[in-house]
DNA sequence: TCTATATTTAGCTAAATAGCTAAATATAGA
DNA sequence: TCTATATTTAGCTATTTAGCTAAATATAGA
């Protein structure tokens, strides 16, 4: 995985507009509205996860919606995983390791 | 997970660090010799993925014998799958909860 | 005690980052 | 065309970060 995934999520503002964008598409303009940092500065949070293929954003009329890439998320945080050798709980394919750990 | 451990992660050079320890334990300077960083920018490195809690080190004579904490790096990349909601692979129930904080 | 070795701390610089305001861009609608 | 709205870009500042060298600290052993 990147260095810039890695980067783009080692924002807590960041972290928050991944979590909000899980939940449904929004406008820049309303993903604005859960902080109170200046709209510039949240467009630029907007283009580093852009750039970390995060999220995407639709021009429709005059507002940008943006939703998340939740695939490319999960791919980011299952390579995490295979990166530290951490073993996914309820899985023990391909990991040769302890399988049983249970919850 | 607190954003120290993001950011302790956001860097190639200690992500590789736990890389090296999840082998094995080494000394400051067995690190130090996977690198061509100076040492006292390697031995920040330590105390950055220290104030994360996901090393340790252990004083032995005059050497320092470092060590990954394993279990709070397995955790930390577990709550970041809870953060945002990514299933894990095999299991896709029991995932109907929530366990949000990325502060 | 003196010296060698391992590591960290201090103190610096350069680059990256997050925040701001003001200006630019694009679109919808009167 | 003119105005209002939504968003980004430009340009600035302050803070953080990663790198360096030199100095300090701690320990082992002659």
């Amino acid at each position: 995985m990147p260095t810039k995934v890695y980067k783009a999520l080692a924002d807590p503002t960041r972290r928050k507009i991944l979590q909000l964008l899980r939940e449904r598409t929004m406008t820049a303009g309303e993903i604005a509205e859960h902080f109170t940092s200046a709209k510039p500065t949240l467009s630029r949070h907007f283009s580093v996860l852009r750039e970390a293929d995060l999220i995407q954003g639709d021009k429709q009329a005059n507002t940008i919606i943006y939703r998340l890439n939740i695939s490319v998320l999960e791919e980011a945080l299952l390579s995490m995983m295979e990166t530290f050798k951490i073993e996914r709980r309820g899985n023990q394919d391909e990991d040769r390791k302890q399988s049983d750990q249970s919850e």
